[in-house]
DNA sequence: CTTAGTGCAAACTGTTTGCAGAGGG
DNA sequence: CCCTCTGCAAACAGTTTGCACTAAG
């Protein structure tokens, strides 16, 4: 199966670029069908799906009941914010979690893992100073 | 408001309890049908989110669709099996997490984590060594 | 031309909710 | 008795899919 540019697929990879976050599919629906009204959320959705199995963008499995893709393919981890649930990227030294003796006790075999810091945005920290939290 | 133990939420909890296991709503429920065939499934979601809001037991963000409850309620992280979607405790030293240099730098107050190991557990690996995989 | 990709609507999955009635304390 | 909890069905949110048409290469 080859794979074409078609003007959905060039804007929404655009879009998800340009923004610099880790959207959901309709917040990239909503920006998308700004230059594009008549696209389809099932568009979006089915090209979030084919450029995350080609590794052009990574598909992440973040807290929060939406998906969100993440326009940095790249492995790294994620902090999320609990106030406003923003995702931003995080660059961690990946060797630490070199915990297999511990787990191979358990008899798994090990081939990754997720972080995912927790915590407040500075944004949201500014937010709650001001109202003396 | 204060809690009522039904029979309904008790055999719920043994049933999480005694499984031992990481599971869904509905894998629970199918559980829970056997010994109380009348009960709906909406009462099983009811419950497991008043036993997690009370800290009885935890409510996983973890990998796959749908939600799973953790019998341990106490802070621990967990270990995905990519092929049967098995999930298990982990006993990691936790400290190890203790970054804040570099977080703080991106101005996030960190309050927490979560970590979940990514692998293919040990009856999976006996089932690929069988097929020479 | 060929066949991957699109828009639309309808289906599907997991979870939540309104309501009238049941039962725990 | 009160008020939390239940069963049921219907609603909801996010995602996927079947189909006939469009357009990339």
């Amino acid at each position: 199966m080859q794979l074409r540019m078609t003007n959905q697929r060039e804007i929404i990879l655009q879009e998800l670029q340009k923004s610099g976050k880790h959207l959901t599919a309709d917040e990239l629906y909503d920006r998308v069908k700004k230059s594009m009204p008549r696209i389809s959320l099932a568009t979006v959705y089915r090209n979030l799906e084919t450029l995350s199995k080609t590794g052009v963008i990574a598909k992440l499995e973040i807290s929060g009941r939406q998906r969100r893709f993440d326009y940095d393919a790249s492995e790294h981890d994620h902090i999320y914010c609990v106030q406003c649930h923003k995702v931003d990227n995080v660059e961690l030294d990946r060797e630490v979690i070199g915990y297999s003796s511990t787990i191979s006790a358990q008899g798994y075999k090990i081939t990754g893992y997720r972080l995912e810091l927790v915590g407040i945005c500075p944004v949201c920290r500014k937010n709650n100073q001001k109202r003396g939290e």
